[in-house]
DNA sequence: GCATAATCGAGACGGTACGTCCCGTCTTCTG
DNA sequence: CAGAAGACGGGACGTACCGTCTCGATTATGC
C-alpha cells in the first residue's frame, strides 16, 4: 500500500495538523497572505515552528492543503437537465467562489504567488481545481468541444474580469453561460 | 500650471531614476520578483536606499513605472481593415505580452501581488492597460456591444489560459478571435 | 593683523551664528548631547547644514565654542582676603559649575566625549578651562606650592567626586579647602 | 536557589557570549569606543545583531561585562604592612589602570559616556568599582576616617589629572599617597 | 517494563531585508 | 558669494522573520 511504514516513535498530532489548518484560514482571513508568517501561524495554532517546518515547506503548502478541499466542494455542481441552468449555475459558482469564500481566497492569493514561484505553480498544477470542475461541466453541457478552448470560454471572462479587479457585480453570468453555449454548440463552428 | 513650485533644493537625478527603473527591470529577469529586495535594487542601480523610499514606496510601485509605457506600447495593435485580422493581432500582441515580454512579467508579478495586497491592487486600478487597449480594439471591431461583456470575452480565454499556468501554445489566437466576432456581432444574440 | 582678509562678497551671517550658538545650548539641555545631532542643531537654529559644516567640523565645536566663555565666567571667583573663604568660594563655584550649570554640562559632555574621541581631546586641550581658573586660586593661596600638585589637590576630589555620578550633596567644600590648604602650606610638607 | 529555571529550548551558547566580549575589548583598542558598533561587534565576533540584541542592549553594557571583572582584579592590591608602601602601591594600580589598561580604557570610555547618557550611569553605578577597590585600601590606611572624604582624597587627584588629560608622568604617586595619609590622620583634624 | 525512536514545545542561533535616521557632500536657486 | 533648501551615497540603527539547531519532555511501538 501506498501507506508509509510505521517505524515506531512518537505518532504525528493529529490536533497539531488541524490547528495549524485552522489557523492558516483564520490569518488569510485576518491578515492577508503577505502577512502571513510562519511565525504567526505557528504561535496562532499554538505549534512549535519546528513542527510546521517538518510537515509543511511554506506557508503556500499549508494553505493549499488548507483550502483544496473546500474549493472542489464549492465549484461542484449538482447535474442540471438543462444545459443553461447547469452552466449558469457553475459560473455563480465561480462567482461566489472568486470573491467572497475563504477557500477563494485562498485560491486567488496562491495563484498571484505563483506568478512569480514556480514552486508555488508547480503546486498548483498538481491539482487542477479550476480545471477539473469545468471539465465536469463541459462534458455534460457541450460532450463535443474542444475541451480546452471550452475550458477558456467558460472560465476566462469571468476569471479575468475578478482576477484584474473588476466590479464584480457588472457580470452576469447568465449572460456568461448563454455566450458560452452558443460558441461550443456545434452548429456555430464556423470552420467545422 | 500642473508642475510643482521648485522651491529651492537640488533637482531630482534624472540619472538615479533612470538606474533605477533600469535595475528593477533587470532584476525582475534575472531573480525574479520574490527575491527583488529593496536593497537589491539599491544595489544594483547604484543608488542609495534612501532614495529609493524617498520617490517610492515599494518595489511594486518602481516595477509599475519601470513597465507601464512598454505594456501600453505592446499591447497597442494599429487599426486594419480586417476585423478577424485586428481582433487576431491584438490577441498575439496579447499573448506575446503575457508569456515573453519584461513589461508582462512585470504586469503578472504586479498582478499577483494584487491579489493579496490592496496597495498593489489599487496601483494597478489607477492605469487599466489591458482595459484601455482592449477597449480600442473593441470600439473598431464591434461599435456596438457592450464594453464591459466584450473586454471579457475578448482578454478572458487568454488571460485565463497563461495566468493558470496552462501552455500557451495550445491556444490558438485566429480561433479565438473568431469566437469573440461571433458573439459580439449582433446577429448571434439569441435573446434580442 | 590676526584678522582675515576680507576678499569680498557677502560677508558672515552673524544672527545664523548666534542663532547655532543658542540652538546648541538649548538642545543640551533639553535632548542631551548624545541625541544632540547636527541635523537637529541646523533645524532648531533656523539654518541649513551646510552653513554648520562651513563653520564648525563636530557638534563638539559648536558645543564648545557656545560654552568655553560662560565656562570661564563661572568659575573666576574675586580675591577674598582669607585664603580658607578664597577657596572655598571656588569649590563652591566648581560644585555649581560641574553640578548645575550649562555650561557645565556642556564641559561635562565634552570631557566625556574627549575619553574617546582624540579630536575632543584636542579641542579641550586648547583651552584649559579648569586649569586656568584654578591656577588663578592656587596663586592667590598657596604661591609657593608646586601648581601641578595644587591644581590635583584641588580639583581632584571635587571632580571625581561629581564625574564619577557620587551625591554632590556629600561633599562640603569648606572641608576640602581645609584639606588643601593644609596639604599645600609648607609646615605640612614632611619631605621638606 | 537564584537559578533560573531551565524552561526548555535550546541554552544559551557560552562560545558566542566569549566571542563577543573578546570582540568588544578588541574592537575598543583597535578603533576605539565611539568608532566601535553593535554591527562591527557581531561581525568580529561572527554572532548575529540579534544575538547581540538578545542578551545586551547597548554596547556599553558589552562593553562593561566585557571588563567589570578584570577592572576589579587589576585594582585590587594585596595589604602591606606599611600604610605608605600600600596607599602607593593602590595609586600606582590606579594610575596604569586609567593610563595603560585594557580595562581602564573601557572604565573611561564608559564614563566618558555615562557624563550624557543616564543608561550608561546608571550601569556604572550599580558597581562602584574604584569606590569598593578604593574601600579597602581606607579601611586598612586609614580605619577611622570619613570613608566619603577619604575616598576623594586619595582617588580625586589622580583621576583629575589623568581624565582632564594631563600628563601622567607629571605624577607622583608617593608624593599622593603622603599627602592623603597626612591629611587623613586623625591628628591633622584641625576640626576634631 | 523498558529501551528505542520519532514527536512535540520552547527558544537560541546565523542570516538577511526591512524602513528610518543621521552623516557629510553636492547642486540648485535667491538675496 | 553666503545661505536655504533639499537630494545624494553611505552606513548603523533596532526589529522581524527566515530556516536550522539543540534542548528536555512526551508517547507510541517492539523486545
Amino acid at each position: 500500500m501506498g501507506e508509509e511504514r510505521d517505524r515506531g516513535g512518537r505518532p504525528r498530532s493529529e490536533p497539531a495538523r488541524a490547528a495549524v489548518l485552522w489557523a492558516v484560514d483564520d490569518l488569510l482571513v485576518k491578515v492577508g497572505y503577505a502577512a502571513m508568517t510562519m511565525k504567526g501561524i505557528a504561535e496562532l495554532a499554538g505549534v512549535s515552528r519546528m513542527t510546521l517546518y517538518r510537515w509543511w515547506s511554506t506557508k503556500a503548502e499549508i494553505l493549499f492543503e488548507a483550502s483544496a478541499l473546500d474549493a472542489e466542494e464549492e465549484l461542484t455542481v449538482p447535474p442540471v437537465d438543462d444545459p443553461l441552468e447547469d452552466v449558469t449555475r457553475y459560473l455563480e459558482a465561480l462567482r461566489h467562489f472568486l470573491t467572497r469564500s475563504h477557500a477563494g481566497a485562498a485560491y486567488r492569493a496562491l495563484l498571484g504567488e505563483a506568478q512569480h514561484d514556480p514552486e508555488v505553480a508547480a503546486l498548483l498544477a498538481g491539482r487542477d481545481i479550476l480545471g477539473d470542475t469545468a471539465r465536469a461541466v463541459v462534458s455534460r453541457t457541450a460532450p463535443g468541444a474542444d475541451h480546452d478552448r471550452a475550458t477558456g470560454l467558460l472560465i476566462g471572462p469571468m476569471f479575468f474580469w475578478v482576477l484584474s479587479g473588476r466590479d464584480p457585480a457588472r457580470l452576469d453570468p447568465a449572460q456568461l453561460a448563454r455566450s458560452f453555449l452558443a460558441e461550443v454548440s456545434p452548429k456555430d463552428t464556423v470552420d467545422g
